[in-house]
DNA sequence: TTGAAAGCGCTAACAC
DNA sequence: GTGTTAGCGCTTTCAA
């Protein structure tokens, strides 16, 4: 029979664990790590005092002590796109093996935010950094150079990486998906996407995606931009305004597949033939749409493998700085004809 | 003209900036902390040699000084499912004004993972926890009760809080849906959903359902739960099940609305009258779906209020406990029919 | 196998 | 307004 737990006033302490078990601090900071050697019979009676107190121990005094972290910060624009969770579940998966624990953070696509959100992860010292994108603040940048600690841009390769990088080129995702588009036949192709300034990697695709039709001797004959609201209901409504805009158009490439879904739901429910009438294709791969009446042409971005190589390069920290491309590869689904 | 940036190799200390400034350490800690008088000079030498320098401030020694710590630990069971995400914003927007930043753990409904994402968050002595549903492991609430911070448990009422509470009855929601559907004369009553068992709030929901079902004389004519894969697909493919199993069905209650999504998708290309054959209806009013060509009926799950209230709760730490029981508004949509 | 001393980088509390 | 001292709760290092 232990006695019933003490006063849980104030926060336990190695030193009421060795108290309790009447062994040395430092001892009973071996057993809780695992470190060196304990006899059975010590690390026992620690374990059980530990057990019976509920300690858990001070990591924040242990990482000064030590001058280790445990975490990795995790640097993303948003939570709420289907595409960052997926290189969550990559990351976790990798680093569930190592000790490392990954802390995320949002900027919701905002440079400030941003900055101070790097900021703050830093100041506590991470063993890693992974970044969305190559895209950052001077201020950042710099902080992210100094702070002497591996760092992996992920996402995007088509840019100048601070450490590691680890993703697609989003400019050859655009031209290929373009080439696909033009190869199919289509020749009146407009695009519609978001309206965010720093969504840099939608912007390449783009870029690439006008550069392979202006090498065609094609241009866009129409374009759309959406900000904010549910993106399946943003993708019918776009969908319609080009439509009755261009009548003539006869392929419409989306920003990503969330609004490409809205767009097809709208072609079919107007008796739309598509592939035939008009063609569609959007980006990301997502597989939450797997169950829509007919499969959207996209691109899948790797994101699970991003995630996992970049988790890979924190946890082994190789010397040498790396860019790692991945590349991603076109389904043409059911909405681009052959 | 200051100088080039001096050796990296070390990461830069109070100490650094304040020979760089020739101002005392403690001086430099209040000008970087905006504390107590410091007169503008010394404040902008101050400012400047950090800012030159590129000082990070180390939180960990801070923490460990002060005994305070600025983060909150959210700890959820998923990032995708779209219903947490939103959680989160509300978490972030209200934190926003405090000086207190979120720091998400997930544990994928696995109890042991619960635990030890607790447990790790705790050793680093957050200011508050704020974690979802009331289910947890007797460690896990005993390493909570005793951690001396404001705890809340969020989404769920429908048990017994650590400490504080804010959520929905989710056997109520049920309940309530139930009556909507019976209401409408629908008397032969199917459920789809998810097969985990640490869905406890899916679970309660279906029990308020049974319950009013029961209550009016009524039982579940088929069930079918699936686990894992495109929520969408495997929504049609339990709808198919359930539509030739048992073909007098004329309910289909699912546990989310991706599944409800991918139900109604399938029962439109199938060309059956939804809601005059079969009603459909889901659970949390996930706006992504806005733009399906026939609005499910669902209850919303009050995520963001949920979020900011967890949140205020933490940010005013009242000393008494409380519970604050939210109340979703049932939205009929165009899949029952009146 | 165990213990004692020193100190991680910062801030609270108090002097000046 | 600014500086000094002590110490937060651990771990490292070295001694026993």
């Amino acid at each position: 029979m232990t006695k019933p737990t003490p006063d849980p006033r104030h926060t336990l302490t190695l030193r009421d664990v060795s108290e309790a078990s009447g062994v040395s601090e430092m001892t009973v900071s071996r057993v809780l790590r695992n470190r060196g050697d304990v006899s059975a019979p010590t690390r026992e009676r620690v374990l059980e005092a530990a057990r019976a107190l509920g300690y858990v121990p001070n990591k924040i005094a242990g990482a000064l002590a030590s001058q280790r972290v445990n975490l990795v910060g995790v640097v993303i624009p948003s939570l709420s796109n289907m595409v960052f969770p997926e290189v969550m579940t990559g990351i976790s998966e990798t680093l569930d093996g190592t000790g490392l624990q990954p802390v995320v953070g949002v900027t919701n696509y905002l440079p400030d935010r941003e900055e101070s959100v790097i900021y703050e992860m830093l100041s506590w010292r991470p063993s890693g950094m992974i970044i969305a994108g190559l895209e950052h603040s001077t201020a950042a940048r710099t902080m992210l150079a100094r702070a002497g600690i591996p760092i992996v841009e992920i996402m995007d390769i088509d840019g100048d990486p601070i450490n590691h990088a680890v993703g697609i080129s989003h400019r050859r995702a655009g031209r290929q998906m373009a080439e696909e588009i033009i190869a199919a036949g289509y020749r009146k192709i407009a695009f519609l996407g978001t309206q965010m300034p720093n969504d840099f990697r939608a912007k390449k695709r783009l870029e690439g995606f006008e550069e392979a039709l202006s090498r065609a001797g094609l241009t866009l004959v129409d374009r759309e931009y959406y900000s904010g609201g549910s993106a399946l209901l943003k993708g019918r409504e776009m969908t319609a305004a080009v439509l009755n805009r261009t009548p003539d158009v006869d392929f419409l490439y989306y920003s990503n597949d969330m609004i490409g879904a809205g767009g097809l739901l709208y072609c079919l429910a107007q008796g739309i033939d598509v592939p035939g009438r008009v063609g569609l294709a959007g980006f990301n791969g997502v597989e939450l749409l797997d169950g829509l009446p007919r499969k959207l042409a996209t691109m899948d971005a790797c994101r699970l493998e991003i995630g996992r190589k970049a988790a890979r390069l924190i946890a082994d920290a190789p010397p040498a700085s790396q860019v790692e491309e991945l590349f991603p590869t076109l389904q043409p689904g059911d909405t681009i004809r052959h």
